[in-house]
DNA sequence: GCGATCAGGT
DNA sequence: CACACCTGATCGC
């Protein structure tokens, strides 16, 4: 839950997703999407009261984000204060102290989140710096590459602070299976279940909650019905969720809900009372969307999970997990990140202290000492200084992205290989972590790294350079989007996702794909490990070059 | 009577 | 399996 107090450092006179205490005092408003922790303070009646009297201050979110809002009358005295702005278009906008007519400027853009209908994230730049606040979100890795306005030209903005969705930072939380691989896996259970007669039924235990919309239209359009739910008001001006699902109780797929439906289960009746009109009693399965995470190296095991005689557990998350989250800050490398969640079991400091090392350091000096490895670095450019525990297979600091490429691979069975991560440490003379690390500890174990000839930070940093470029220039951004998430099953059918890469399928709302980097052949990678062994320079690169925050496909394009 | 907050539930 | 929200009890205005 958010436990974010509404306000940021840079820009104090803007409040967002909070609404009470001091926030009432606020400029402009922001609502990063519909959920009530973030809603808090916003019926308030001292809000509704310093509106009528103001001229100027104006709530500021996504078209769907407004439609949800209004769609609650309690809400309906914002109606005239609400400005609804497009994704990925900056807006400027004035914030004006009513009292002083004081006034100062700054661009904001709405980014998508990927967490539920219209959530989105707020990029804003002024004379204090650029700022992101996320919300909550769920992007996939790579994610952040592929959206326009984080750019300029081909390099990533300069980022002063990120206001983060941390739910999952905490490596406990490693990986989630992607949103295609959740979504297929409901799929497959649901196919099983419906096809053994007209009386069987399912029921999707869902939470009152925005954003399980995807899982009914893609549901829906899976098994040419309707999804049963309590009301569509809210999704009125919605076409793409209102063709999905329906107020009549007359089909097999029901995410109805009602105070005592855990009850009504038990007794083998759905929460909306529906029956078999010959009196035959329906055969229910209800089907349970939690989140389901996975240690960074346990095999994911299925997505699905029974709980019961007729109940399942699915996994469905709203929020990224932290190798997600880690991939995105890699990219972005703020300066400063305050988290917004902290995860139980954890304390503020704790999370602030996971952070650290996702953090741009802002470098006066030009050497930098490492304790272990090669032990001078030189670069010009701002660095992270990543030391995670979770990253532990390397010393220096702009690993993370380069670890994902690898892993990428690791999971291509096109790669004749095997394990690129093992044999590159075999090669360069490193036993590989299993041996010693047990898989409890292995967050918390210091792996024994012998010091070497070669930095292994800096033998990845050359490998890196070659494994991520891409053939192809990336995928055009779309504009002008309806939802602000876009169901997976519901685009144009694209390609089948079997054929698309890990991150391209997950990444189902609407951030355009980027076409997928080609991993190296084997006999590329032999000669190129051989030669990284062999401390060589591999490639002809700047080992200064941020290949890491170089937008894909960006340079050869808008250079 | 209304709202805020907490505990306890799913 | 930890998300988001509901209900009910209690307190203060």
């Amino acid at each position: 839950m958010s436990s974010f107090a509404g306000r940021m450092k840079e820009y104090p006179y803007i409040s967002l997703d909070r609404f009470d205490r001091e926030n009432l005092h606020a400029r402009a408003y922001f609502l990063s999407h519909c959920h009530k922790d973030h809603m808090k303070g916003l019926k308030g009646p001292l809000l509704k009261r310093k509106l009528k009297f103001s001229l100027t201050v104006k709530l500021y979110c996504s078209f769907v984000t407004k439609e949800l809002l209004l769609s609650n009358p309690k809400y309906g005295f914002w109606a005239d204060h609400i400005v609804a702005l497009e994704l990925e278009s900056p807006t400027q906008i004035s914030l004006i102290d009513e009292a002083s007519g004081e006034k100062e400027e700054a661009v904001v853009t709405l980014l998508p989140a990927g967490h539920c209908p219209g959530s989105v994230m707020f990029l804003i730049e002024g004379a204090q710096g650029t700022v992101l606040y996320t919300g909550d979100f769920r992007l996939a890795e790579g994610d952040a590459s592929r959206i326009e306005v984080l750019h300029s030209g081909s390099r990533v903005k300069d980022i002063q602070s990120v206001y983060l969705d941390s739910t999952f930072y905490d490596p406990r939380f490693y990986q989630i299976p992607s949103r295609e691989a959740c979504l297929s896996g409901i799929r497959g259970l649901v196919l099983d279940w419906l096809s053994r007669s007209t009386y069987h039924v399912v029921w999707l235990n869902c939470k009152a909650a925005y954003g399980y919309e995807y899982l009914f239209t893609n549901l829906g359009e899976e098994f040419h019905t309707q999804v049963h739910v309590n009301s569509l008001d809210m999704f009125k001006k919605m076409p793409e969720i209102l063709a999905h699902v329906t107020t009549e109780r007359a089909t097999q797929i029901h995410a109805c809900r009602h105070p005592k439906d855990e009850e009504f289960m038990r007794g083998n009746r759905l929460p909306c009372g529906s029956f078999a009109s010959d009196g035959t009693p329906l055969k229910i399965i209800s089907i349970k969307p939690s989140t389901m995470w996975f240690g960074e190296r346990t095999r994911k095991t299925n997505v699905i999970v029974k709980t019961g005689s007729s109940s399942y557990r699915a996994c469905f998350s709203f929020h990224s997990s932290y190798a997600e989250i880690r991939d995105f800050l890699s990219y972005l490398q703020p300066i400063n990140i305050y988290p917004s969640v902290v995860p139980l079991g954890r304390t503020h400091a704790d999370v602030t202290e996971l952070l650290k090392p996702m953090c741009r350091e802002v470098i006066s000096s030009a050497v930098i000492y490492r304790p272990l490895g090669t032990l001078k670095r030189t670069r010009q450019e701002p660095t992270c200084h990543d030391v995670d525990c979770a990253d532990w297979l390397f010393e220096s600091g702009d690993m993370a992205p380069v670890r994902k490429r690898l892993m990428k691979l690791e999971a291509t069975p096109t790669t004749p290989l095997g394990d690129p991560v093992h044999l590159l440490l075999s090669l360069i003379g490193c036993q590989a972590p299993e041996a010693f690390v047990d898989e409890d500890e292995k967050h918390s174990a210091q792996f024994p790294l012998p010091l070497n000839p070669i930095s292994p930070g800096h033998v990845l940093s050359q490998a890196k350079t070659m494994l991520i470029q891409d053939g192809e220039c990336q995928g055009e951004i779309l504009a002008g989007i309806d939802t602000g998430w876009k169901e997976s099953g519901s685009h144009a059918h694209q390609t089948d996702p079997s054929e698309l890469s890990e991150s391209q399928v997950s990444s189902d709302f609407e951030v355009p794909s980027t076409p997928e980097s080609h991993p190296p052949g084997t006999d590329e990678l032999i000669v190129l490990y051989k030669r990284l062994a062999a401390g060589e320079q591999v490639l002809g690169l700047n080992p200064e070059d941020r290949a890491c925050r170089t937008k894909p496909g960006g340079p050869s394009l808008q250079d």
